[in-house]
DNA sequence: CGCAGGCCCTGGTAGC
DNA sequence: TGCTACCAGGGCCTGC
């Protein structure tokens, strides 16, 4: 569930929570989340242990607290992770996973995950930019992003245009919510062949990407329950705004056509079939 | 090398 | 009521 916004959201939170502030304590509470760190729980704990958070950074999904050792945590929220601030005295809830306090005994930073895909670990020299996830892509949000270059290797592509928008190696932050939102706003078909997008198309594209992922920013993110929430715990508003994600069968916000919903890449896809009308030479 | 599909995981819910 | 089947899906891995 999380994508761009609701991780940036939470970029947003550690930023003003933990940066500054010195680790004295981490505690594994399952190996699990922690399985992208190979050297394993102890390794991990001194890594941090003493160190001090300078920054809050974030690539896509992927965020890192860059620390004053030069290394980071890195951090991947999975389809259930939060990262929540609490008192060190407040009660460990079911999924707990990581416990990080800091030497000033304030808010602790508790890795919490349900559905364990996601993770933390240590990153080597990578303050900078992890080079675990340097094969990540720039985001749309990135000043560096590179429209004409994106374009171009959307071309190259010989795949399906969500399965394209869903590769992080090729555009980052988008998973199966917003690149639905995004098609529809480009009015585009998720089966559309990448080689036959033209300039336009990419530029329209882009644009929805941008214009849904600001405005659900702007709404701390979608929630379709508890399970996304911010550093406080707190629930965004975005799902109010969808227009079609999750509405099978209820009418296209601009044209009042039902929407539908299709099986594909094992995951579910809603699209006004009005507005974006099948390819006549689909790539599934 | 590029692409597609399987797998990991748990809680909620639909259906019998 | 109590069971089973299915659904949500990001990213890594494997195989073609």
């Amino acid at each position: 569930m999380p994508e761009l916004p609701e991780v940036e959201t939470v970029r947003r939170g550690l930023e003003s929570w933990v940066v500054g502030r010195q680790i004295s304590a981490v505690e594994v509470l399952h190996p699990r989340a922690i399985r992208r760190h190979v050297p394993g729980v102890s390794d991990f704990r001194n890594a941090l242990i003493g160190r001090r958070v300078v920054g809050a950074c974030r690539r896509g999904k992927y965020l890192w607290l860059p620390l004053d050792s030069g290394d980071a945590v890195l951090a991947h929220l999975g389809m259930s992770g939060q990262l929540l601030m609490l008192e060190p005295s407040a009660p460990a809830g079911p999924h707990l996973r990581v416990r990080i306090a800091f030497d000033d005994d304030g808010p602790e930073l508790r890795f919490v995950d349900q559905r364990t895909f996601g993770g933390l670990s240590v990153s080597i020299g990578g303050a900078d930019l992890p080079p675990e996830i340097a094969h990540i892509a720039r985001d749309i949000f990135d000043d560096r992003f590179d429209e004409a270059a994106f374009h171009t290797a959307l071309r190259r592509r010989r795949t399906g245009l969500k399965r394209a928008l869903l590769d992080q190696s090729l555009i980052s932050g988008v998973g199966n919510i917003y690149a639905d939102e995004a098609l529809w706003r480009a009015k585009l078909h998720y089966a559309r062949a990448t080689e036959t997008m033209r300039r336009p198309d990419t530029t329209r594209l882009l644009d929805g990407v941008r214009s849904v992922m600001a405005s659900a920013l702007e709404q701390g993110g979608t929630s379709f329950d508890s399970l996304y929430v911010n550093v406080n715990g707190e629930s965004g508003y975005f799902d109010r705004s969808l227009a079609v994600y999750g509405r099978r069968g209820e009418p296209c916000p601009r044209c009042g056509t039902p929407i539908r919903r299709e099986s594909f890449m094992n995951r579910s896809s809603y699209f006004c079939p009005h507005c974006q009308p099948r390819p006549r030479h689909p790539h599934w």
